[in-house]
DNA sequence: CCAAATTTGATGTACGTAAATCAAAAAATC
DNA sequence: GATTTTTTGATTTACGTACATCAAATTTGG
């Protein structure tokens, strides 16, 4: 049987109350009576058990989410995963809130951290805006003892305590290998669609892409880059626009608003052997796929990290261990063949 | 807050014990009343308390994991991944055993089972061997309410709960589409490597992957199969004969064995462009991805399915729910440029 | 060495559920 | 209507931990 309480009073030779003060850093123990509880608890292996110490203290997980304002399905699935979560909550004693602050807004995200640094709760969890006041903000809160994760899009340098997102430069990587290999030696152009250079994300994932075309593919040139700002009506003109250029033989959609890129190479490119790789798989993606419009999509699992947000959250609060494998949040590469 | 039994029984009129009665199907309770309780469980929305539940009953789940004795990288690796289970133990309640059995040998298995059906642990993880005498053994005891979910290889057309692993013959087509896509326009053959064509994961592989071949890389012909029986050196062999022929231009590596194809290919093939596909990331095949001998690695996460079948096996056991989309065991496709 | 301050012990209650016991009430049987 | 059987109630203990209270012991300061 696992130790409890009484099995480490009864080794430390204390009594209960005692390490009860120790294991919950409350005053009263002298150095030399902590240290011989401390020895006792080291030695038998003692576990806390968190489900008795919840119950106990009828414990519940307060979280903050905190979301981008943003109007494309990325975000929606998103959300949709987080009331999943929320439905989850008696359960998981989890108590989850969610924040919208304006999209790319540092300020505005700075101020909604400062409130909850007064509301404690006991873990946050936000799509990070990369700013410098930010960072600070939140090396302040973690600082303060407070668990932070970012989710989706990370905040490098700073010190929170986790990111539940995928590498964005690995994924640019990635599909720089995969065009160009799907490619072979036919020489081209590259289209390249984006939200917004202004986020994080995809300025990533275009570097990682631009360095592995420049090194491996030098045949291939990368045109300008077409910032669609996640609308698939703009994806849609620049799109059509750009196809008018023959020399066009790729294009890798980094960003949202690939309803529009759909459409675009739906009316321009039949004729053409386009090679596609987009990001994010949607309804609309997904059916491209099928129908060979897009020849793969790269994908981050939204309920993947929110759970993994989650339960990341929950063991920073109670001060355990996370099994970083199972965090780890990968990069789905979906050809036609294995779809969900 | 969250309704309790109290509030249960004060909503049906009834005490406490009666409320106990009908929650863990004690027998001694009127059908009316019963129902009287059942409503007001469902009007409240009353939830048990799980982790109250199980310290209560001092629960901890026995679970038994049934493997082949089979002595090949990927064998090892998930036996690593349930010793590290085993030390998550105490704070998960589990108690977890492991069993070896012959592999390929369905009456070792089947004797097995029935062993374990007189112990009554309250959960089974086995990877199954596809024959109709473990099918019907696995049956009789999910009917006689055995949680049991196979791993790695499933069971199909059995009762099984749930199934910890990939699906096989998407693998397969994921692996023609890489490497058709990854050849382009090019003539010629492709070799084969798996283990044995009695493992139904192998067979499986090898139908999808042939599938796809035929009906949209016609220009590609397969060659025979070699059996490699997962032993590096046999691989070895197998495969550097294979390469005397010069129309190879791919290989498709579906099974273990990867040691000696490595070592083939880098003593036949330092000249020629092959496209390579293998299966399962090992230090071996990560090593050959980076310095490019190896094209793509299709591979199944060995730590995510053991963590995937204990969570399952536990809440079946409980009667509680899956989060389906968090137990899917997604096939993961490594570039050189998106490794973990 | 005494008083004050600090440290420790002993004990009880609580969390939500399980499980047992025994008495009481209600229903079914004759 | 008495008897047996079934159903229900009331109450208690337990699980492992948290937390509070009060008394007792020990240490510290003067």
């Amino acid at each position: 049987m696992r130790p409890t309480v009484h099995d480490i009073a009864a080794a430390a030779g204390v009594s209960l109350a005692t390490v009860d003060r120790v294991l919950n850093q409350r005053p009263g123990v002298r150095h030399v009576t902590r240290e011989k509880v401390e020895t006792a608890i080291r030695e038998l292996g003692y576990i806390r058990d968190v489900a008795a110490a919840n119950l106990a203290k009828g414990r519940t997980y307060p979280l903050v989410f905190i979301l981008p304002a943003s109007d494309n399905s990325f975000m929606h699935g998103l959300n949709a995963e987080i009331r999943q979560a929320v439905l989850r909550s008696p359960a998981e004693r989890t108590d989850i809130r969610t924040i919208e602050v304006p999209a790319f807004d540092p300020a505005a995200l700075v101020f909604v951290l400062e409130e909850l640094s007064r509301e404690r709760p006991c873990g946050i969890a936000m799509v990070a805006t990369d700013a410098p006041e930010v960072r600070a903000t939140v090396d302040r809160l973690v600082r303060e003892r407070f668990p932070i994760v970012t989710l989706v899009s990370d905040l490098t340098g700073s010190l929170r305590h986790h990111y539940a997102g995928v590498d964005n430069i690995a994924a640019g990587r990635t599909a720089a290998r995969l065009l160009g290999r799907f490619l072979g030696p036919r020489k081209g152009e590259i289209a390249v669609l984006a939200g917004s250079m202004l986020v994080r994300d995809h300025r990533e994932r275009l570097e990682g892409f631009a360095a592995v075309m420049a090194a491996e593919f030098p045949h291939l040139a990368i045109l300008p880059v077409l910032e669609g700002r996640d609308d698939p009506e703009v994806a849609h003109r620049l799109v059509a626009d750009a196809l008018g250029n023959a020399g066009i033989i790729g294009v890798y959609s980094l960003g949202a608003g690939n309803r529009g890129l759909i459409r675009a190479l739906k009316e321009k490119a039949v004729d053409r052997t386009l090679t596609v790789i987009a990001h994010e798989l949607t309804a609309h993606t997904r059916a491209a796929l099928v129908d060979n419009t897009i020849d793969a999509i790269l994908n981050q699992d939204a309920g993947h990290e929110v759970r993994s947000a989650i339960r990341v959250l929950k063991a920073k609060a109670d001060g355990l261990a996370v099994i970083e494998a199972q965090e780890r949040i990968r990069l789905d590469i979906f050809l036609k063949d294995n779809l969900p």
